[in-house]
DNA sequence: CCATGACAGATAGTAACACTATCCATAGTG
DNA sequence: CACTATGGATAGTGTTACTATCTGTCATGG
């Protein structure tokens, strides 16, 4: 297979193959003259693969091609496949955030008896939304009417974090009980990969999804009328 | 206040500062003559919300704009609000995916229950997210070992997102039913907002948490030894 | 045997994005 | 009244993800 058939196989353009050939994110075909290459289903394979975590999973291809170099690593552990693919979903750069939050997280990690490591980036990412969430004060604005400032919002920012959290805990549970463990190194460390990156996009999008449906039932159960019956009486969408 | 003091007091550059206020990401302040503006509180925590909206939500500007557009315009309805929260998170443009998910789309979210607008830019990324983890047959690595390639994984991937979905589902109907219902317009907006986009990241991040916790805790069950002893009496990070 | 088109690899160019810097005339300030 | 800050506009910068062009090679049909 030559470049010209795996852009047609794949849907990407030849002149992109190139530019992610060079970017380390697919391996070179194999060289049958100095101007000939064969390339085979494994490069349109690695190509899905690379589309889904640039185009859906929103990774980098600089993340992406740090992904990839791990899958294609025997040495690299499970574990390490998961704190890169969690470094890529790392939305904190390396700017590290003040440490003001730090022990507000460790109080959470704590309470949660979840046990991460001190380098996380995800430890990082929740510190920056901690940050960012208590200091938008939800109630600021209502107290701008004259009323007096409330209390700072942080605690209840965490308090309220815990249905999230609770959520999370039996999902996260039972996403590394389905891990297929006696699966060959490849199949594992994709699923990790994939249930890594795209699912959380999955889990995003399924989240819109039921709010949406939860908010336009709530909206209903507000306003009572005759919008009840038409609404309600919608047809599902086909 | 001046442009000075309100980069002072947010942290943000004056130069960037007027950048949003031409993008319209940011009311002007009051003109006192015509190179003095005066801006206020609501300007900080404007502020405050656009950068939360943009580097912690990973909001594009123009998406945040039209966020912040529906804030201030009191005859948007709060359903709206929500759609446009949803539509600023949407990964897929307009970029219409080839339809070929729909009919599956459209099962899933009748077997959850779940009623969405046809329209709704949730939908059409699960579409995209479907097409993308089905396209990647997982197990097709090692057919190409020489095994005949195994059913498509499409309603595999379908069943498999059942946990994702009761998570998601106890956790919408706890977020709706949290919303501050009978607070002044800016109050509920401003939740549902931060709600939808900043709660999302949110999810995310715990997610990686909790996953890092829960895999790092079967590893040691799998690989026993004496590993298990240092591992399990590892302090908990200060 | 050779014209023609595809190909590998390298380099340069482009479009979108999110700022950042400069310029100008005016305002307030010591 | 010199001097810094300001509002508003315009132009420039750095990054990212491609996309186009160029050069020399290869293969293949006539």
């Amino acid at each position: 297979m030559r470049i010209g058939e795996l852009a047609r196989a794949s849907g990407v353009p030849s002149a992109t193959i190139k530019w992610y050939l060079r970017q380390g994110l697919l391996p070179r075909g194999e060289l049958s003259a100095p101007n000939q290459a064969d390339y085979g289903v494994e490069h349109v394979r690695r190509l899905r693969l690379i589309r889904a975590l640039l185009e859906v999973g929103g990774l980098s291809v600089a993340a992406a091609a740090r992904v990839i170099a791990t899958l294609d690593d025997p040495s690299v552990s499970l574990s390490d496949v998961v704190g890169v693919a969690h470094g890529a979903l790392a939305r904190a750069g390396d700017v590290a955030t003040d440490g003001a939050m730090d022990p507000l997280v460790d109080a959470f990690l704590a309470r949660r008896g979840w046990v991460v490591r001190p380098d996380s980036p995800a430890r990082q990412d929740l510190a920056q939304l901690l940050a960012a969430v208590s200091g938008l004060d939800l109630s600021g604005m209502a107290s701008a009417a004259g009323k007096p400032p409330p209390a700072p919002s942080l605690e209840q920012v965490l308090d309220g974090l815990d249905p999230y959290a609770d959520a999370i805990d039996q999902l996260a549970a039972s996403e590394i009980a389905s891990l297929p463990i006696g699966a060959p190194r490849d199949v594992v460390v994709q699923s990790v990969v994939v249930g890594t990156v795209l699912m959380e996009q999955m889990l995003g999008v399924l989240r819109r999804l039921a709010q949406e449906h939860y908010f336009e039932a709530a909206v209903r159960m507000i306003k009572p009328g005759d919008d009840i019956v038409r609404t309600m009486e919608r047809p599902r969408p086909r």
